[in-house]
RNA sequence: GGCCCGUUCGUCUAUCGGUUAGGACACCAGGUUUUCAACCUGGGAAGAGGGGUUCGACUCCCCUACGGGCUGCCA
């Protein structure tokens, strides 16, 4: 058995759709988890609407959902000469002609034909078969002459053996008039030459798959191993659109979700390995397989991804949840942490990391380290802090003034001081809250005292007073 | 329009002819509780519809409905 290629070759439009990012995780997971290599093509082969940037910014999204991949990123259209190559190569074999209808006379054959009431009309070229000593002195595209007659299975890994009637397809063009090919072409030379043994895609190619085998077989190439995912949609159910928010990859990342969460996400839409709802990369990589790929398009559900984000911040340690909080900033274009910043929050990660779903919630937790004196209170807070809670407060100053800083002993301290007036516990928590960090939101006031420790937790008690 | 694909709780899914159709998220009720989150207990919730095949169908076949894709000298 030889090694398996897998490849993602997304075109330069725009950012990486989540669909695409998806379809990059499952290539990944599938030539990782199998000691093969996985493969990164840029398909630029439509130069009006490729862009550096939009390239720059699919490398950027792999690069943050962590999925790397081996050798050179590959531009579909440096290797014009050689797919034009093949398509000679093509002619020269007999399984391609040379074509000199206009597009305005294939144009009004399709007018005709509707017009007669066909449906979908199939454009046969009368060069097909014609004498080349026929042949004009002018532009021609090369036609791939696909069997006329029988039909073409894809023997697809998740959509099962798909049936495509031969005589309900043209002969496609594989070389344009200007002698660039075209994408049909180019994705299967490109993945020849590269190796490619396993096709994993969007089943929006399903129904290419056929043509592109046919330029296989007219080749005498191996056909490799297709399976074609269903598409994601729309938490209702209709084609995913900008209009349903986050379809970007970056937009995940600025909204402060872990790569991990997201890898994790990603694979469970449209893939199952039985009850399996929390993993991370080791055992996806060792259970991912294209059995285990569904058939129906799955739909985002950002509730869920919401609980696996917070499970996975949650288990991640703090030195490596650090990094990527700092990343967060910069990608959800927040100012950039001071150092004394950084060291709260570093401080305070274990009593945030587990109470947070996403890093955006993360750090409005984390607040308390993040703001300083004088504290700015929001509106609840401020509200908690009426004159009783106040006077309260400050009954409590001097006890910590003298107190051992230690979890327990401060709790002792603040239950002693509530009890003391007859009330529960949180009608001391609260305005304490308020007053450590100036939001109703927060950690444990003891994890917060402990944080902060006693000359800022006095500071910022006295600060109440004056 | 034609061709192709799909359809299990609200959502993601398990089941690969014989199960009280399981899990997770979400939701509801209760508990715990210093806020939030977490956690514990319990609950409601599904095989699109109709025909077959079979001793027996969510599982196999056909039809319908609905959804999606493709139908370019775009990718």
């Amino acid at each position: 058995m030889s090694e398996i290629v897998t490849r993602f070759a997304p075109s330069p439009t725009g950012y990486l759709h989540i669909g695409g990012a998806r379809t990059a995780l499952f290539n990944w997971l599938f030539a990782r988890g199998r000691g093969g290599k996985f493969l990164l093509r840029i398909e630029d082969t439509d130069r009006e609407r490729s862009t550096p940037e939009a390239t720059a910014a699919i490398l950027k999204g792999l690069t943050w959902l962590g999925l790397d991949w081996d050798g050179d990123v590959v531009s579909q259209f440096d290797g014009k000469d050689r797919h034009a190559e093949v398509a000679h190569e093509m002619l020269a074999r007999g399984t391609a002609y040379k074509c000199f209808s206009t597009q305005a006379e294939i144009e009004a054959f399709r007018e005709a034909e509707k017009a007669r009431g066909v449906s979908y009309p199939v454009f046969l070229s009368p060069w097909r078969d014609a004498d080349p000593a026929t042949y004009p002195d002018a532009p021609y595209v090369i036609r791939m002459k696909a069997p006329r007659t029988g039909q073409t299975v894809i023997d697809d890994k998740v959509q099962g053996k798909v049936v495509i009637q031969n005589p309900t397809l043209d002969d496609m063009i594989v070389l344009r008039s200007d002698g660039t090919p075209v994408y049909m072409l180019a994705v299967v030379v490109d993945d020849h030459d590269m190796g490619v043994t396993h096709v994993i895609r969007g089943d929006d190619h399903l129904n290419n798959a056929a043509r592109q085998q046919m330029v296989y077989d007219a080749m005498g190439w191996k056909v490799p191993v297709w399976a074609h995912i269903p598409l994601i949609h729309g938490p209702d159910g209709k084609k995913l659109s900008k209009r349903h928010g986050a379809v970007g990859l970056e937009e995940y990342q600025a909204m402060g979700y872990p790569a991990a969460a997201m890898r994790n996400y990603l694979a469970r839409l449209g893939w199952a390995h039985g009850d399996a709802e929390f993993f991370g990369d080791t055992e996806a990589k060792e259970w991912f397989s294209l059995e285990g790929i569904g058939r129906a398009p799955a739909r985002l559900d950002f509730k869920k991804l919401e609980n696996l984000s917070g499970q996975h911040i949650a288990a991640t340690a703090d030195a490596d949840l650090l990094p990527e909080i700092l990343a967060f900033f910069g990608a959800a274009k927040l100012p950039e942490p001071s150092q004394p910043q950084k060291d709260g929050l570093v401080r305070a990660l274990f009593s945030v990391k587990e109470r947070a779903k996403t890093f955006t919630e993360l750090i409005e937790k984390a607040h308390f380290v993040l703001t300083s004196r004088p504290i700015s209170m929001d509106e609840k807070a401020a509200k908690s802090l009426d004159p009783v809670s106040r006077s309260i407060l400050s009954e409590l100053t001097p006890q910590l003034q003298s107190v051992s800083w230690e979890r327990d002993k401060l709790e002792s301290v603040v239950a002693g001081v509530a009890e003391a007036h007859v009330m529960g516990l949180g009608k001391v928590a609260g305005p304490l809250r308020a007053a450590l960090a100036g939001r109703a939101v927060t950690p444990s006031v003891f994890d917060m005292m402990l944080v902060l420790g006693r000359e800022e937790t006095l500071a910022r008690l006295k600060d109440l007073a004056d």
